[in-house]
DNA sequence: TATTTATATAAGGATTTAAGAATATATTTA
DNA sequence: TAAATATATTCTTAAATCCTTATATAAATA
């Protein structure tokens, strides 16, 4: 529910490398070296994005042995879309981030300086249609 | 169904600045001078964000004289999801993206390393037990 | 303990991106 | 047509990001 989080997590699964990773482990769960060799591309940069989807806990870790497993948390994935729907169904009052917003917008500054403009431009057109 | 698509998305809605205008969107419809007021930045960086998001077919935008007012395509938003779920159950064979993957894996290459390692040591281990 | 194997982290360079300033475009009105 | 208003675009700079190379850490084995 937390903004920084949602958009940490989209950003995460917002880049090609780490899309197809997540693609890859959407089949089944693999090793740095099974990633790196299948996807063609040197191992810290599989380990970098890797720490970047863990640090957002859309995928575990599993050691065994020398080899570390990574897989999707698949509910983790469910949990964002949700939390996100969420986000956008709150009220703007209840959250923090929006409080000098929700001031700006009581004050209605902006939308009152249209609707005037409107107006006048209604009623001027009016007066126009009586002459 | 695009990778491409799909990362592209999740990148327009994964920065602070554009999921601060989702937000907003989510509440109504505004138009530029009103997100830029009551968001409390310049014009020109709601412009550009919003142009990042309508790329990505996030947002509508509707001309009202001098106004142009934006709005959320909720049905975007879940046709997303929608595709990245889609996405990620497809069998990896028909994505022609991953065509040399597939190659790579069929090959074994790498699990048949792991897997020989693996079967040695639990060699050496039993052959240790029977000493 | 030294070596091997797999993974993580750090440093560097190149590219991308966000923000602000300046300018251009579009619409309405005088 | 000129001026006013709202929005879009361009340009520049600073920061962030990605990739590679090099190095460090962790676990297993000789």
């Amino acid at each position: 529910m937390d903004k920084k989080k949602l958009y940490r997590a989209f950003k995460a699964i917002g880049e090609p490398t780490r899309l197809k990773i997540v693609k890859m482990l959407a089949q089944g769960s693999f090793c740095v070296c099974e990633l790196s060799e299948y996807l063609d591309m040197l191992q810290p940069r599989i380990s970098q994005h890797l720490k970047i989807l863990k640090d957002e806990g859309l995928v575990r870790e599993n050691r065994e042995s020398y080899w570390v497993y990574y897989s999707l948390d698949k509910e983790a994935f469910h949990r964002l879309w949700h939390d996100f729907m969420a986000y956008l169904d709150t009220d703007l009052k209840t959250l923090g981030e929006f409080e000098e917003v929700v001031k700006r917008m009581e004050n209605k500054v902006c939308n009152q300086r249209i609707r005037d403009t409107k107006i006048k431009k209604m009623q001027n057109k009016l007066s126009g249609e009586q002459n």
